[in-house]
RNA sequence: GGGCGGUUAGCUCAGUGGUAGAGCGGCUCGCUUACACCGAGUUGGUCGGGGGUUCGAAUCCCUCACCGCCCA
């Protein structure tokens, strides 16, 4: 057996053990396999992106999923691949054109521009995925996609045209979400609302009918004033009602605007007077529809004023025009005042300015399935962990919008429809023929990500795959993917068969928490607060840093990052590193150690049985995604159980070559091992790996191991004694801190009043209390310190040494706790409501404790006795 | 305005009816032949406030406050 370093070294293992792993292929899934089918396809990361620890957790929890189901015995499908992110590549390329060449996209022409992104995604699109790779990701790296791979993008054509023949799919000029940013339209869910300080403008508006009195109007944006073509009031307001049908002049350009009554209008709000801009705002854009008022699109695409009549304001940017209306305004004495403000404004997600609402032709998609979607998560086809995103999923469908899905973008799929003058549009994928053009515009990213859970697949992949298991993603995409791909499952029906579960796109969605710093603010890279994944595995490992985000991230909870806890992963690792380093120093591991066919130490018996119940508890963590749950089981297991008492114990057996109970001992450290490395594997992939191999346990890979379902229970020996032996040492040690005795040196207890079991745990009690020897007395000698302990009263024999005061004040201390639980447990009983109601399980407990009590008080008090004394 | 989540030790969090827990940090010892990425001991809490239900509430109900997210 090769002698193992003194500490995990990550750096020299992981990225040879991966390499490994891919060339023989481990993660290749067959469709042909006869194995149960396991399948997730992952969150395709944006091509833009660089790996985050969002990504880390996400991906770390699918990896978790995925290695258990193989080590399960199933045929394990982790699809990988990538999103062409439309919008957000072009805006990549397009400032790296400008910065080195002074070129824009339309300097080179829609074919050149392309052409041009494709060279920059096959030399830097692939960098999240080789830094995914970091983290031990088992995807199946053969099958990876992109959104516009040609079958892919083929799909994407032909579903539109489906739902454009099924009248789902119409071209109109409506209200749309404009980015001036991006120069394109946006859908609702990409709009991001944000409170922002502004300043409420109170205009002042000339009544044409009765010269020299004016209606008062509150307005944000004074730089529309152009683009007005009413005022509107509420037709009951008492203030305004006589001015319904009469009219005012609008400041600039100066023209005479009806005044209109609308229900609509909130009396209270500003000063109850509306203006109406039709072209610029989706209320009064209803509101010019419902009183047939003329539209004034007075903004270019960019958010310019376009306005020749008021040359002041034309050409100007809208912040800028803003100040320059409200200027205008008080140079002609139309300004009543303006007031600080608090609005709401929508801000493009993607290029982070404010969005201007913009009367577009643009292409819609009303959403088909939506009832059908709604029931199969309401029946529970589709799960939903942390379940209390099921009301936000169906809030959102239930008041669901169409779509808007086209984009004035280049990178991405374009629109199959096709244009000839004299001739009806034609929806198809091919040209129609000479003279035909197609459609300028892109589709939403979404609307290919919608498909992403089955046309990443061939047709005997998706018979052995579809459904997949599960998806696992973060709520903020809830519903610009998650509902979406439900809709496109029920719609398309890429499963096998009638049946509605078959064509659902997972069967579980896990929505993870946010990552936080430590202050509780989101990771951003404006405030710098997102430490890089790639640094923290260079530091920590890529297990250490997996298993310390997996032990802190409670299901569907925000998590507050801090490096600490990545340590600790670290910690974690290299703790379990040495005991199996301490393990093989004593000797050859037995892979297949049978601890029953063994003589056992209560020690061993012990463990065994506390691997028993962590064993239950992880399993039962896994099956309810608890996945923090099962990560803290183990650490405990492995830190405490195993290696601060198991170990520490077992040094006497390990040291005694003709201890009865050595062969015991080490099958129990062989057997308990065989499962923790089974266990942990899929949370600490390489070290898992790396140990499972060096101490012989295996010689191919853990990685296709059974998982470990149940253990096997001791019998014969008496693990309590253990528990007792433990607990005794627990007052040892503090009672020898008590006297300053460091833990380092061998010193000499006496036990007075021992139980009969002590014999089968002597040496181990010598070795937790790191004693020279523990002598058996019938009593303990008087004035020496001692402390009550399961298996007897442990004493220092320090006599003449101790203060009797501080003893005193010391077992004083014992006494009085002692006695006030003793009051507590006896009220508890004397209360007869209480014995009456409790159940007698409890009660039983509580009797047993008031014994106990009873004893350690009566025994206190007698040491207290023996003190008075001196 | 509506909905959801949260508020437990200095920090990060467990704990869904029976005398408050862990890790980290702090403090004191200690390199004892697996591990200083460690060991031993120890210090930390009127469980956000108020009311209620109950023999008994961190836990169930009501209400308020504050923080965060989503939707309008």
């Amino acid at each position: 057996m090769p002698e193992l370093a003194k500490a995990y070294e990550p750096g020299l293992i992981q990225d040879r053990l991966y390499a490994d792993w891919l060339e023989k292929g481990y993660y290749h899934a067959d469709p042909a396999s006869p194995k149960e089918g396991y399948s997730i396809v992952i969150p395709p990361p944006n091509i833009t992106g660089i790996l985050h620890l969002g990504h880390v957790l996400n991906n770390t929890i699918q990896d978790v999923l995925c290695r258990k189901a193989r080590m399960e015995g199933k045929e394990v499908l982790w699809l990988p691949g990538t999103d062409h992110a439309g919008l957000a590549t072009q805006t990549v390329v397009e400032k790296h054109l400008r910065k080195e060449e002074k070129l824009t996209r339309h300097d080179l022409g829609r074919e050149k521009f392309l052409s041009r992104v494709w060279e920059w995604k096959e030399s830097k699109g692939g960098t999240i995925i080789a830094q995914l790779k970091k983290i031990g990701v088992s995807c199946d790296w053969e099958r990876e996609r992109f959104t516009l791979d040609a079958g892919y993008t083929r799909a994407v054509q032909e579903v539109f045209v489906a739902l454009y023949k099924k009248g789902l799919i119409r071209r109109g000029k409506r209200m749309v979400n404009w980015c001036p940013g991006s120069l394109t339209a946006i859908s609702d869910e990409e709009v991001i609302p944000k409170p922002q300080k502004s300043k409420l403008y109170h205009v002042r508006y000339e009544l044409v009918e009765t010269p020299g009195t004016f209606l008062t109007v509150a307005t944000t944006r004074p730089e529309t004033i152009p683009g007005d073509t009413a005022l509107a009031v509420h037709p009951d307001d008492p203030r305004y009602a006589a001015l319904v049908g009469k009219t005012a002049y609008r400041p600039f350009p100066r023209e005479a605007l009806p005044i209109v009554g609308d229900a609509h209008i909130d009396p209270k709000f500003g000063t109850g007077v509306l203006k109406v801009t039709p072209a610029h705002d989706k209320a009064d854009w209803e509101i010019g529809t419902r009183h047939g008022l003329p539209v004034r699109d007075i903004l270019t695409p960019e958010g310019k004023i376009a306005c020749p009549e008021v040359p002041e304001l034309h050409g100007l940017d809208r912040f800028e025009a803003r100040t320059k209306a409200a200027a205008l305004l008080a140079e002609r004495g139309l300004l009543d005042k303006e007031e600080d403000y608090q609005n709401t404004v929508g801000f493009s997600e993607r290029a982070d300015v404010p969005i201007e609402p913009r009367l577009s032709e643009q292409w819609f998609l009303d959403y088909p399935q939506t009832d059908a979607a709604l029931r199969v998560v309401r029946e529970g086809l589709i799960r939903f962990f942390p379940d209390h995103w099921v009301k936000v999923y169906n809030h959102w469908l239930e008041n669901i919008q169409p779509w808007c899905i086209s984009r004035q973008v280049w990178w991405g799929h374009r629109i199959p429809v096709w244009y000839k003058t004299g001739e009806e549009p034609r929806c198809q994928v091919e040209s129609p023929g000479a003279g035909w053009e197609q459609d300028p515009d892109t589709l939403d990213t979404w609307f290919s990500s919608w498909l992403w859970a089955y046309e990443t697949m061939d047709a005997p992949t998706r018979k052995k795959f579809y459904p997949t298991n599960i998806l696992v993603t973060g709520p903020d995409i809830i519903f610009l993917w998650v509902a979406r791909m439900i809709v496109a499952g029920l719609e398309f029906l890429p499963g096998e068969g009638d049946a509605i579960d078959r064509h659902i796109p997972f069967q579980v969605v896990y929505f993870t928490g946010l990552i936080r710093d430590r202050q509780g603010r989101k990771m951003s890279k404006s405030l710098g607060n997102s430490p890089d994944p790639l640094d923290l595995i260079a530091k920590y490992g890529a297990d250490g840093v997996r298993f310390g985000l997996m032990r802190i991230a409670p299901q569907g909870q925000d998590i507050r990052f801090d490096e600490k806890q990545i340590e600790e992963g670290r910690n974690f690792g290299n703790k379990l590193w040495n005991a199996c380093r301490f393990r093989a120093m004593q000797g050859e591991i037995d892979p297949g150690a049978d601890p029953a066919k063994h003589a056992l130490s209560p020690f061993a018996a012990a463990l065994l049985e506390e691997l028993a119940a962590v064993l239950v508890k992880v399993n039962a963590a896994l099956d309810a995604y608890e996945f923090s749950i099962a990560a803290s089981s183990l650490y405990d297991f492995v830190w405490n159980d195993f290696c601060a008492r198991f170990i520490e114990a077992a040094k006497v057996d390990f040291m005694d070559p003709a201890s009865p109970t050595r062969a015991g001992t080490l099958a129990a450290t062989d057997y308990v091992l065989n499962h923790v490395l089974r266990l942990l594997h899929p949370y600490m992939p390489f070290l898992t790996e790396e140990l499972w191999l060096n101490l012989g346990f295996g010689k191919e890979t853990i990685q296709f191991v059974s998982w470990p379902k149940k253990s096997m229970t001791p019998n014969g020996a008496t693990p309590a004694l253990a528990t007792a032996a433990y607990e005794t040492a627990d007052k040892g040690r503090s009672l020898r801190s008590q006297f300053g005795l460091p833990s380092n040196k061998k010193i000499s207890f006496l036990l007075a009043k021992a139980e009969p079991g002590v014999t089968s745990v002597h040496r181990e009690l010598e070795t937790l209390l790191n004693a020279e020897k523990i002598e058996v007395v019938a009593a303990a000698p008087e004035r020496t310190p001692s402390i009550l302990t399961p298996l007897g009263e442990l004493c220092l024999p320090l006599a003449g040494l101790i203060d009797p005061e501080a003893e005193k004040a010391r077992i004083g201390k014992e006494l009085a706790k002692t006695e006030k639980d003793l009051s507590l447990t006896e009220n508890k009983l004397a209360n007869t409501e209480v014995v009456s109601r409790a159940p007698a399980e409890k009660v039983a407990e509580w009797r047993a404790l008031l014994d106990t009590l009873k004893g350690n008080k009566e025994r206190l008090a007698e040491q207290l006795k023996q003190l008075e004394g001196l």
